[in-house]
Order: C-alpha cells, then sequence, then structure tokens
DNA sequence: TCCGATATATACCTGTAGGTATATTCGTAT
DNA sequence: ATACGAATATACCTACAGGTATATATCGGA
C-alpha cells in the first residue's frame, strides 16, 4: 500500500551496508541508488542530500543503542559482596554492546570506523555528537560505581574510554573472524578488565 | 644545492600532515600541491600518483616504527622473579608507542583512523600488510612470554590485540587532550592490562 | 659551450561526485 | 472522471578529482 516508506527503508539499508563496507567519502549517490534501483531524485526527495541521509542513519542506529545502554547501565551497589556488584554490571554493558553489534552489524561496524577517523573529516564531525554521548553513558556509569569504590575516584573517564576501546576491539577482533561475541567472551573481558590478563 | 630531496621531502610532509588531517580519500592532489607551493607534474613526477605518494609514506613511517618495535620488544624471562620480567617487557613496548606517536604525529594518527576502516576502503587495502606485520610483532612476545606463563597460553593473539587497542586507546585520548603520553602513563596502562582497574 | 638528464610550469583532458529543473505518473479523495 | 499532492524518471548542470601532453628551465659534465 505505501510504497513510501518502502523505498525509504531500502535506500537507508542498501546506504548502510555501503557506508559500513567502504566509507562514507568513498560512497556516492550514484552508487546508492543504483544498489536500490531507483534514480536520484527519489534519494533526494527522501533525504534531501547525501549528508542528510547520513544524518538519518546516525540518528536512527545511536537512538536504539543509547536506549539499551541507558536502560541496562545502571550499577547497583551490592555492600554486602563488593567483589561482584561491578562484575555483573560491566557484563551487562558488554552483552548490550555484543548484542547490538550482532543484530546492527553495518551500523555499528560504519560507527566504529569512524571512532578514530581524523577529527576533521566531515563523516567524523557529524557522528561526534552520538560519540560523545556514548562515553558520558559510560563514564556515569562508572562514577556510580567509583562513588563506593573509592580506589577508582578521577579514574572514571580514563576508565570509559579503556573499556570501551576493548568491548570495540573485541568487535572488530569478530568481524575478522577471530573471535565470538557471546556471553563468556564478555565475561572473560570483564575478568580481564577487572583482574588483569593473569586471572 | 641538491633542491631534488628538499622538494619531495616539502611534498611527503605536507601529504602526511593532510591525510592525518581529514583522511586519505577527502585530500586532492590539488590541495596537496597548493599546500606545498608547487604544481602538480611536480607531484607527480616524483610520486606517480596519489596512491604511490601514500604508499610512501607508509612504508616509511612504518619501517622506523617496526624497527623500533623489533628492536624493544623482546622478552626476557627472568624466572627468579616471575611477577617482575613480564612488566618491564610491556612497559617498554608502550613507551615505543607513545614515544613514536610523539615524535611522528601525523603519521600514527594517520595510521589510527585507518585502523578501523571499512576493510575495503581504499586507503585499508594498502595499510593492512603493514598494520598485521605490527600485529605480528606483539603476538611475538607474548608467544615468548606464554612460554613462560603458561596461563597465557592460546590466549597469545587476543592478549597482543587488546593490548594495542589500550595503548591506541591512550594515544587517542592524549590526542583530544585529555591524557599524557608519558612514563606513568606507560606504567598505569601496563599495571591495570596485568591486575585489572582496582591495581 | 653545448648536451642530456633532471626538474618544473602551463594548459589541458576525462570521468564522476553531488545535485537540480522539468516533466510525468500514481494513488486516492471527491 | 477528475483533480491534487506524493512519488519517480529524464536529462541536465557545475565543480573538481586525478592525471597527462607539451614546453621550458636548470645544471653538472664532456
Amino acid at each position: 500500500m505505501d510504497m513510501r516508506e518502502n523505498k525509504r527503508d531500502a535506500i537507508f539499508q542498501c546506504a548502510l551496508e555501503l557506508f559500513a563496507e567502504k566509507g562514507y567519502d568513498a560512497v556516492s549517490p550514484n552508487e546508492i541508488v543504483e544498489k536500490v534501483g531507483i534514480t536520484k531524485p527519489t534519494l533526494y526527495y527522501f533525504f534531501g542530500s547525501k549528508e542528510g541521509l547520513f544524518e538519518e542513519l546516525l540518528k536512527t542506529g545511536y537512538s536504539k543503542l543509547d536506549a539499551l545502554l541507558t536502560e541496562h547501565c545502571e550499577y547497583i551497589p551490592n555492600s554486602e559482596n563488593y567483589s561482584e556488584d561491578v562484575y555483573p554490571a560491566l557484563v551487562r554493558v558488554v552483552d548490550v554492546y555484543f548484542r547490538f553489534a550482532q543484530e546492527n552489524t553495518s551500523f555499528y561496524l560504519m560507527v566504529l570506523s569512524m571512532g578514530f577517523l581524523p577529527p576533521s573529516s566531515k563523516s567524523a564531525l557529524m557522528a561526534e555528537k552520538y560519540q560523545q554521548n556514548q562515553y558520558r553513558i559510560l563514564q556515569t556509569m562508572f562514577e556510580e560505581i567509583s562513588a563506593v569504590h573509592h580506589n577508582l575516584k578521577d579514574k572514571e573517564q580514563i576508565c570509559s574510554w579503556r573499556f570501551l576501546a576493548l568491548i570495540n576491539a573485541q568487535i572488530g577482533f569478530w568481524h575478522r573472524g577471530y573471535g565470538t561475541l557471546d556471553q563468556s567472551t564478555a565475561e572473560s573481558i570483564v575478568t580481564g578488565f577487572m583482574h588483569g590478563i593473569f586471572s
């Protein structure tokens, strides 16, 4: 009935795959419309510009991820068992990322590729605010943790930074076919993060 | 006297800065020659193509880094003091990266930005073999370690992957103005890597 | 002093990125 | 049946990427 949403979604999906595979700069509108099987004015009718399309992709994907994170990144202190309360919280976070990366692979790979992009490249500039929000959410959780575990005091920022680096490293590793994104991997990352490689 | 090397080097340096700042795809030959203050045929006289120029940049930079790593990434078992022998080796590695990143900032930022680039983008393809060599060097070191510390057995690859992820995270952090690349940071990374965040 | 190699500029070319002006068709409300 | 807006196509545009054909300038050596 409503062809409109179909076409829009098709463009959305194809563009996402292309951006993830080759990077924003390397994909032309021509390429996208060819893959979808439409013509350029249709793309521009729905999204206004290549940039607009990209912005929509970012907004949609990140709002999904942010919602999941906000929902699951809550640290509930367990004062009776200090060594057990941080662990499950962190595992939950890793789980969220792993699941999200598996269910939205193209989007997450696109995001990963922008994480270390030169800061002044166009796509990096557009993605910046979303990425910062990611760190904010994690950092908030580490602040909740350090309120209880005082030896993390003043390390909240670097903790969130390194923690996400480890998560993303694993996702990259997985994508190259070297590892998995299952529960036990999530646990091993958190264990390593909390207690070191020899643990 | 020999104007030749001067011009060549000037092109080299300017291109490096531009690539680091905006990414390979986003920099045009026109932009480079304008920055150097020459004309296109000069660039093409020396480097043949944009790709050739990029390849030269990669080769030169990585061969420098590889030499440093190979030289410093040697693990010398200290059977008398097991808990002390890994630590200095890892710190030396972090030191190498930190120093290199500080002395060759443009190059290393360029490299970082390619680490998670979509695998089929042109620049990622060109950089791939060099990056793999990086991992090989680190992995070899972790294999030497695990020959002594058997609880690392079969974790050599993931160790090198995660270790480098942490190092690069710190370098990215530093570049955004949040942290330093000094000795004590290097030590804190290694301590965290070996014994966890609470250590 | 004139030659040949090295180095540099002028002016050009082809292809494609990113986008638009102008029809035309389709779906549905009347 | 028809009128109106939403959706789509044809054909076009401008700018610039990436590169080259050709001519000239420079310089050390015979």
